[in-house]
DNA sequence: ACCGCTTTTGATTGATCGTTCAAACAAAAG
DNA sequence: CTTTTGTTTGAACGATCAATCAAAAGCGGT
């Protein structure tokens, strides 16, 4: 079987997250993985389907990649969303604030994707903001009866990637911990709102 | 004075939004701007310092690029906001779902950016969140005594960032309407907060 | 008309891009 | 050993990239 399929998609995974996809040269992949280009050929048609080798990577792992390291030790489902930014927080830090989004990065670095392509960074999302759904469903009575649980997962993927772009582009973990907080005093006024009778819109 | 400036920026504006600085080759400015190499080249030392011109365009004239046209007939701080939101929903629609902020993108797309590069993107976004910090403070007692203002005008670009970029991946507004609505929620719920005596964290 | 300076022309450069393919090699089957 | 099938080699290809530069053209001042 050809571990050079594996080799390739594990280069890729971080060449292009750390340049980019269109700033990764198949020369890069090559000699990253110590292959020769018609190796790799062999395996991928295309340059483009090494990404869809490694969208797929992302949307089937995200489990035991994102979710698994980052929820152990932590139950509580509220907590674990917010263990959830910590994680990518730890990602920030230990980037000296360089780090990106694999997928967000890639959702605006492609201007005119395939539409495979679209749809597997989409995929991608709807896993994470699947997982957030599930937790938001799990922690029941603690939000309002008649919040929209979607929504609001969405609300924290879209708090994630606005908050590591600007922690990126000012090089300051801050801009993330501040959306954080925000995302944090939302919850919180929220689960205050389910408590007591509503007054305003929920 | 070289009008082949201008139409060089004009050009790079445009071009940079919709297919990105890498996937637009200095071939594309030359022949969307009718002119020569040599005149790009005499005007600019290199392509990235077309990019620097772009950002600059961009930071100088945000404001009657961007919020006159955005504010125009609202006069409520706190509804200048929604109507900035609002503005770039339009993009959205506009575009086919296809809108990405110029900044944005461009803030994701480049990875190892050079410093000025780096610094007049923050600029972009300084001038953007104080532009909202300023309504934030205009809105005086309407929110919490103890907000931090600055923060909260964050927040909103990342709301902005976040829903854009969802909004593009799955070809659809509501991801982004989703967002401004937790948003507005989130509004409400401060400005509930800001009435009564404040019990939970803010 | 002439000068000096700025601007434009556009062919050309060398580098790099993604991709190809005939040939060599490896491994398993007959 | 022979054949078949799968895999690797790596030089080469044409396209495209950002950037160059000597020569030509424009132009205000005298």
């Amino acid at each position: 079987m050809s571990d050079a399929r594996e080799k390739i998609i594990k280069a890729a995974m971080e060449l292009f997250w750390l340049k980019g996809f269109n700033s990764t040269s198949v020369a890069d992949l090559l000699s990253r993985t110590q292959l020769n280009s018609g190796s790799l050929y062999h395996v991928f048609p295309s340059k483009q389907d090494v990404l869809v080798g490694v969208l797929e990577t992302y949307r089937d792992g995200i489990h035991e990649m994102l979710f698994a390291p980052a929820w152990a030790g932590v139950d509580d489902p509220i907590e674990r969303i917010f263990a959830l930014l910590a994680y990518y927080r730890a990602g920030i830090i230990g980037t000296d604030c360089t780090y990106g989004c694999p997928i967000g990065s890639l959702a605006l670095e492609l201007h005119e994707p395939d539409p495979n392509v679209r749809e597997l960074i989409a995929a991608n999302f709807n896993a994470w903001t699947g997982a957030i759904e599930n937790l938001l469903e799990e922690a029941g009575q603690r939000l309002p009866k008649n919040l929209d649980r979607a929504a609001l997962a969405q609300f924290v993927l879209t708090t994630m990637e606005g908050g590591v772009m600007q922690a990126r582009t000012h090089r300051d973990v801050a801009y993330f911990d501040r959306a954080v907080a925000q995302l944090r005093t939302h919850f919180d006024l929220l689960e205050q709102a389910a408590r007591k009778p509503a007054k305003g819109r929920a």
